[in-house]
DNA sequence: TAAAATTAAATTGTACACAACTTATATAGA
DNA sequence: TCTATATAAGTTGTGTACAATTTAATTTTA
């Protein structure tokens, strides 16, 4: 036992944590890149598809993006015609994005793609409840300390 | 209940994981900022402070990381003193990376930051063991299907 | 109500992450 | 042994992340 233990990547969590987000966002990719979407593209549609309408702010809280990563991909989802924006009438410094038709169809199309990924990584029914459980209450930790 | 449940970002593993590991990242900057390192070169120093030399191979399959991303990476930490590199005599392909004194140095210091860090989280002993083995058991899967 | 403070997006700059490619070197097979 | 293959780093190009700044618009407050 040293006084460096707690320096070994083996004793961290953010380590293994930050290895597996890497680890599924790249096994993401063959399912995605058949709809020519990035993992962060994925993501924000869908969000887009459970809010239809939502400003840039109210997106990135969803996603914990902020405006500086969100406006590029909001452009790129855009140009692919899966989503439009527009000023907000209410508020000018608003701008609302809202899902298309042809990004409509799109979520026809991916809703295969949640199980595909399930099948890699195959976790048992408990391990996915308490992993989903724990990560939540750390995501919890770190808002309520942001909003101190 | 609706086809499309599985796409909801709620019902997504991926999803609470990217960004936990994000806020993790994000909240050891204050930390890291002390010592003029990211997150990346954190680990990277961690890394190497287990393997005191390393190839950049070997380096890359403790961290995850390609040398894409690792050769900026170990140049950086090379400018800042902490570590030294120079070709292999065994095998001139190979580039050996080495701890040096100030990298030494620099471990004393940063002794601290994890214990600063789990405080932040503060995860029961049961949730931190669970997340570890479920963590784990993932990047193994996809060890598995990596090396098919 | 006019100035000050706040807010929403966008912009800028730095640093990953990683696929694809290049270059140099080493190993294997005909 | 000579050529084909494989391997290790490095390079290039695209796409995030995010802090810090800017711009425009809205609220607050003196």
């Amino acid at each position: 036992m040293s006084k460096y233990d707690c320096l070994k990547l083996e004793n961290q969590l953010c380590f293994p944590l930050y290895a597996c987000s890497k680890a599924i966002i790249r096994h993401y990719k063959p399912f995605l890149d058949k709809y020519d979407l990035t993992y962060t593209q994925y993501i924000t549609m869908l969000a887009m598809w459970e809010l239809k309408k939502s400003s840039v702010k109210e997106l990135g809280e969803h996603l914990y993006l902020d405006s500086g990563t969100l406006t590029p991909v909001i452009n790129k989802l855009e140009k692919k015609g899966y989503i439009s924006k527009h000023r907000s009438q209410d508020d000018a410094r608003g701008v609302l994005v809202e899902i298309t038709d042809e990004g409509k169809k799109l979520r026809e199309e991916i809703v295969n793609v949640p199980s595909m990924m399930g099948g890699c990584v195959n976790l048992s029914e408990q391990d996915s409840k308490d992993l989903y459980r724990i990560l939540y209450t750390i995501l919890g930790r770190f808002d309520e300390l942001d909003s101190q």
